[in-house]
DNA sequence: CGGAATTTGTTCGTATGTATA
DNA sequence: GTATACATACGAACAAATTCC
């Protein structure tokens, strides 16, 4: 029987700790330094254990913050990805008021929101800043449904929020979860590289006669947040 | 003919990329890691190539850093170092304005410029902070000179520009070059360690007459600096 | 908003055990 | 037996990103 080396067997603890559930998916690690006292190795030897857990990908680093447990997907995951719930954690995000402004909806969004090529629409930029990642939110929404929106308060509100501000009330939303490729406008916005994986979230708010009333579209980094999917 | 060993081959094989300018002198070589992608070898060997080259004195090594070409001292170099030339790399530095205050020459200042001793001078420190190394610059300037200084435009001011604004123009300098063993104040000062070896550089800012208009002391770390002496 | 503290990222310094020619 | 080569392991120094106060 060969002898495992000592970083193998750490890494090998490591990952029963996190498959038996030990450390809360999506949540931190221990730090190096704890590991170092844990398990009575010098940094590199952890480290070398953690590269093995990391090339697994069932741990994430982040540099000047810590190690996470790289969870799966789940619903929870998406209802908080796709704004619906936020998590605690994620709602002390600094918001960045990026850009507004009216436009003529185009032969795009008139066909999504059923309007007509050459009515207006608010065209508004956030940026997000969580301390997992930057998530970016484009909100569209017809002059018509929101007669009365002050743009200047928008930055307090949350998206569903500012929704039920219009004329018809939201009762409904379509949702798409899409995993896409970065490209040079988002790469630059949510600082990643071009074709780097990014989250594409497509939210569709509908009236009571499921007629959609508003736009949203969110992106995400996918490699950075911590739903974490293989690729 | 004797097989050479497997870091024999190493070693002569960087010192000839060394010596036909693959690496350019006083920048970086591949890391140890790098280097052990590129030969397939481990990095014990790598290690023992380099120890070769660092004992025939072609590569310097720096913890925490890497590896570099030793380059010689040139007349480049030397003005370089006594800040007639900026090389790019240096000139990005961020540079801090210490201190500054009016003093009287005293004898040892008086004597180097040629005034009285109860003269008044400028005394003005600076600190300027490169990602290679830091070099403290001390400037005195005798009042007479530069009757219309002002202390608050210094920090954009090049050294050279600076000892031009008075009343009598710098049309010669004298420099000497030494090195010196560092003192208490000066260990502190340049982040080293008592009787580290530091670069003095004097320049001595003649008029037409060949007379002492301003005194410029620098003082570098002369093991973390790019110019590599022996020692 | 700036500086100190924390944490991971990178790289060299050193030592030891093992296999092999 | 000795020199060579590889893998492992512990340290230290420096760098960069982030968080905290």
């Amino acid at each position: 029987m060969m002898t495992m080396s000592l970083f193998e067997k750490i890494a090998q603890d490591l990952s029963n700790k996190i498959i038996k559930g030990d450390y809360s998916s999506g949540s931190v690690l221990p730090n190096e330094g704890e590991l170092q006292k844990t398990y009575g190795a010098s940094r590199t030897t952890i480290r070398k254990a953690i590269d093995i857990l990391v090339t697994n990908k069932q741990v994430t680093r982040r540099k000047g913050v810590g190690l996470f447990v790289a969870p799966e997907i789940s619903t929870q995951n998406i209802l908080e990805m796709t704004g619906i719930m936020k998590p605690d954690s994620l709602s002390q995000g600094k918001q960045i008021f990026k850009e507004h402004y009216l436009r003529k909806a185009g032969n795009y969004y008139s066909q999504i929101l059923n309007i007509k090529t050459d009515e207006l629409i608010y065209y508004i930029n956030f940026i997000q800043f969580n301390s997992a990642s930057i998530t970016k939110e484009t909100l569209i929404l017809p002059l018509k449904n929101f007669p009365e929106l002050s743009l200047s308060s928008l930055k307090i509100l949350t998206v569903l929020e500012m929704m039920n501000l219009g004329k018809e009330k939201v009762v409904d939303l379509e949702q798409e979860l899409q995993l896409i490729v970065a490209d040079k406008e988002n790469a630059k916005q949510l600082n990643v590289r071009e074709n780097d994986p990014i989250f594409k979230i497509v939210n569709r708010a509908l009236n009571a006669k499921g007629l959609p009333i508003a736009l949203e579209l969110r992106y995400e980094n996918a490699l950075q947040t911590k739903y974490v999917v293989d690729f």
